[in-house]
DNA sequence: TCTGGGGTCCTTCCGCCA
DNA sequence: TCTGTGGCGGAAGGACCC
C-alpha cells in the first residue's frame, strides 16, 4: 500500500533575534542593526529619555555577528562574520547584544501559536520548527480553481497566528516532505508562503544552488563544484553510483535521494538531549602554565554552569570530555567514560581535569569546552552501574589536577 | 583583527571479547 | 594454543546546522 501523501510545513521566522530587537527598539527600524558579541554594549538611556546605541566602530573582541537587519546585509555584513570585519564594512551600524532569554520567550510564543493551528511540531531550534499538516482538516479541500486552496489556507491562518502572538513575520514552504519543505521556505523571505507539489521540482528546485540542500555545506559544496556539478538539477541528473563512488555509500545515495526531492523522514514531536556543553572563547589567548590561574578559573566556572544546566533540565551524565582550541584553529576533543552517571561540578571537575592530562597543552588556547554526554534523567539512574562490563578504569585521580582554580 | 556557542550525526579507528 | 573474524562500545575528529 502506498504510503497517504503528506504535507510537512518548514516554519522560519523572518530575522529571528534582529525582529525581536526591532519591537524593543522600534526606532531602529530601517536602520543598519546587528546583533552580536556577547551581553556588553547594552543601550543606554539619555537624560532625555531617548536611547543611545553602541556602533560597531566602538567593538573591540573577537565576537561574531549572531543577525544582521535587511538594511545591515545591504551593507555586506551578515551573520558569523567577526564584527572587527564588520566594523571595517558598516562603522555605523549599531550594535545590539544577543538576548537569549528574550529570543527563548518569543520562541515559546510563536510555538504555542501554531499548535493551536497545527499540533504535531518538530523543534528545529530557537527560530524555526517543521509542522505536519496532513490531518489538519480542510488540508485537502479545493479553493474555487485552486487545487492547493486548503494547503495555502492553513498556511496563511499559521502565519496570522504567529503574527498575532508575537507581532512578527514568518516565512512557511508546504511540500511533501521536510526536504523540499526547508529549501521551499526560503522561496520567498520575508513573509513568504510558498507551496511546492513534486511536480514543481524541476522548474521551482533543480535550478538552485546544490548548497541550498540542508545537509551539503561548504565543504561538500566546494567538492561537488569541483566535479562540476553546481546545482541541485545537475546532481539530480548524476548517476546514483557515480555520487557513491565519490562521497560513499552513505552519503552519495542520500545527495541522489535529495537531489531528486525525496525524504521520507518523518516530524518528530518529540526528542531527548544527547550531549550538553559549555565553552568559551578567550579575550586573548591563553598559555597553560603563564595564565595557569585564569584557565584554572574559566576551566571550574565552566563546570559550575554546565552542573548547573544539568540540575535545571534533570540531566546527568557518564561521558565527560573537554574540548580545546589552539592559537592555529586547531581543535582537539579528549572523553572518558564514567562507571556511574555524575552531575555535580566538582565530579565534572575531577572527570574534564583527567581528560585535560591527556592533551598537549604547548600552543596558546583560544577556546575551552566541558561536555557531557551519554545522558541519563536525574534522579531515577544517577548512581547507577552501567551494564556493560566496565574497561580497565583509569587510575584514581591524584588531586593536583591542571589549571587549579 | 579573521573565524561564537550549543548542538546532532557520521565515519574511522581501536581494543576487547566471543 | 594460535590465529582469524566480526560485533560492539568508546574515543576522536569532522561536517553540518541554528
Amino acid at each position: 500500500m502506498a504510503a497517504a501523501p503528506r504535507w510537512i510545513a518548514h516554519l522560519d521566522m523572518d530575522a529571528f533575534y534582529a525582529s525581536v530587537e526591532l519591537l524593543r527598539y522600534p526606532e531602529l527600524r530601517g536602520l543598519p542593526v546587528v546583533i552580536g558579541g556577547g551581553r556588553r554594549h547594552q543601550p543606554v538611556v539619555n537624560a532625555d529619555g531617548t536611547r543611545a546605541f553602541a556602533t560597531l566602530r566602538d567593538y573591540q573582541g573577537r565576537g561574531v555577528i549572531t543577525t544582521a537587519t535587511y538594511p545591515a546585509r545591504d551593507l555586506g555584513v551578515h551573520s558569523g562574520m567577526g564584527l572587527m570585519k564588520a566594523a571595517q564594512r558598516a562603522p555605523d551600524a549599531v550594535l545590539l547584544p544577543v538576548d537569549f532569554d528574550e529570543y527563548r520567550r518569543y520562541s515559546r510564543l510563536f510555538k504555542a501559536a501554531v499548535v493551536e493551528v497545527a499540533p504535531l511540531i518538530e523543534d528545529r531550534g530557537i527560530d524555526e520548527i517543521y509542522v505536519d499538516l496532513s490531518a489538519v482538516p480542510g488540508i485537502d479541500d479545493a479553493v474555487g480553481h485552486d487545487r492547493l486552496g486548503g494547503v495555502r489556507a492553513v498556511a496563511q491562518e499559521i502565519k496570522n497566528s504567529v503574527r498575532r502572538a508575537t507581532g512578527l513575520t514568518c516565512s512557511i514552504g508546504v511540500t511533501p516532505n521536510k526536504l523540499l519543505s526547508k529549501i521551499a521556505s526560503e522561496l520567498d523571505k520575508p513573509d513568504g508562503l510558498t507551496v511546492l507539489t513534486a511536480a514543481d521540482i524541476p522548474t521551482r528546485v533543480w535550478p538552485l544552488p546544490a548548497r541550498r540542500i540542508n545537509g551539503i555545506g561548504p565543504k561538500a559544496a566546494a567538492r561537488l563544484e569541483a566535479l562540476g556539478v553546481r546545482t541541485i538539477g545537475e546532481l539530480a541528473a548524476c548517476e546514483r553510483g557515480w555520487l557513491v563512488e565519490h562521497f560513499g555509500r552513505s552519503y552519495g545515495a542520500w545527495l541522489a535521494d535529495a537531489a531528486r526531492g525525496i525524504d521520507d523522514r518523518p516530524v518528530v514531536t518529540h526528542s531527548e538531549p544527547v550531549s550538553i556543553s559549555r565553552e568559551t572563547t578567550f579575550e586573548r589567548n591563553l598559555h597553560a602554565v603563564r595564565d595557569r590561574a585564569v584557565l584554572g578559573r574559566v576551566f571550574t566556572m565552566l563546570c559550575e554552569r554546565l552542573a548547573t544546566d544539568l540540575e535545571r533540565k534533570g540531566y546527568a551524565g557518564r561521558t565527560v570530555g573537554i574540548k580545546l582550541r589552539f592559537d592555529d584553529f586547531r581543535t582537539v576533543t579528549r572523553d572518558a567514560t564514567l562507571p556511574a552517571a555524575v552531575q555535580q561540578a566538582q565530579a565534572l571537575r575531577r572527570a574534564a581535569g583527567q581528560c585535560l592530562k591527556r592533551v598537549d597543552l604547548s600552543r596558546p588556547i583560544r577556546l575551552l569546552g566541558v561536555r557531557v554526554a551519554a545522558l541519563q534523567r536525574a534522579g531515577t539512574a544517577l548512581g547507577q552501574t552501567p551494564g556493560r562490563r566496565d574497561r580497565a578504569a583509569p587510575a584514581p585521580a591524584e588531586e593536583l589536577p591542571l589549571f587549579p582554580g
